[in-house]
DNA sequence: TCATTTGAGGACCGATTGGTCCTATAGTCG
DNA sequence: CGACTATAGGACCAATCGGTCCTCAAATGA
């Protein structure tokens, strides 16, 4: 299929590379020497594989919700309840503070208050991403409810819809310092409510 | 005391012109000329009374914080209990929704996400933006369980913790451009755990 | 009147922004 | 070999960035 020389990289290496970047320090606080400097290629490979800034942006905001949705996927599969996947997901969206350099937050949650107003294809990954979360709590939600584990008084889309918000507040407090044990207690907090 | 020309202007009214860019748009995305367009003054009246982009930025969220935790305040005083401040707070958080034309949020959850990792000084105000919410919503509890709108078997600070958090998930869905209806089964959500 | 302080306006600064283009080189195919 | 594609590197671009500086007009109090 391919005739001249091959890609020297990876595609999705150098794409995780700059999501990392996005994902720290957002989009606008990032540059383009940021970007060809940490994925490693020079400027004229980065426009001919990437196209632009926003669209390597765009791109990485797919890459990101793909990965984590097939994360997230995947650990439901194997969970024993419908709460313990739930418990295990917020406590996974505060562990981060552990290692106390740093937190990113979500990358989702992070460009829907940065970015998301201004650019149309942006809105559309974020809603589109919250969209993702929101399924797999349904799923998990569906599941602890026959199962047993979670409560069956309130309806399942709605529940799926306060475990959306509730993650952002979380994500959102982990990027503003709170401390970890004030976090986990948030979670228990919130799962209490299931 | 001041001799010479006066100020044409009112500190305060340009503080509030430049808050409400840095609040729609967000820090990097907001130029210096966005600001003195919008603020209606000169480049050198810009420099000579505020000194610099980022000292204004620190204006600014001090600024928010006075007035926000000031609003509340009040709010608090004249509610008939602790119950129903929160929940009208809750409510007030999701309001610019109704309008339809560009949530802003608030400025201390989008300042948390954009910024405080990167710069001292910015991450101190969030953190006290914060506090302050923490100690309305603290003090509301405690109204709350004094006169029986609020359950007592919840330690108050953890509950007050937990209505930051939750504000900041709300404030944050209403960035991403999550249904107004929806929204208000999220409030209704958080004040069902009370 | 005169010193003082503010105002607007614009020239100007170096640095950086995202982006283009060109050259020369290197690897892989038919 | 020759067609093709990808590489690195750097020159180059107009535009914008935040910020400084200077001039001159305007308004105040002593």
């Amino acid at each position: 299929m391919s005739v001249g020389r091959p890609l020297e990289y990876k595609t999705e290496q150098v794409l995780d590379t700059a999501m990392a970047l996005f994902w720290r320090n957002g989009y606008e606080a990032t540059s383009l020497q940021d970007l060809v400097g940490a994925m490693g290629l020079s400027r004229s490979s980065f426009y001919q594989a990437f196209g632009s800034k926003r669209e390597l942006f765009l791109s990485c905001l797919d890459r990101y919700q793909e990965t984590t949705a097939l994360d997230l996927t995947s650990r439901l599969e194997v969970a024993a309840t419908g709460r313990d996947f739930i418990e295990d997901t917020l406590l996974w969206a505060i562990e981060e503070v552990v290692e106390g350099v740093d937190p990113k937050g979500c990358l989702i949650v992070n460009t829907a208050t940065e970015f998301a107003q201004r650019d149309e294809q942006v809105a559309f990954r974020v809603s589109q991403g919250f969209g993702k979360y929101r399924g797999i709590f349904l799923a998990a939600v569906e599941r602890g409810q026959e199962d047993g584990s979670v409560r069956t008084d309130k309806e399942a889309d709605v529940l799926a819809n306060y475990l959306v918000t509730s993650m952002s507040g979380l994500r959102t407090m982990v990027k503003a310092g709170m401390d970890l044990d004030v976090l986990r207690g948030m979670v228990a907090m919130v799962t209490s409510t299931l």
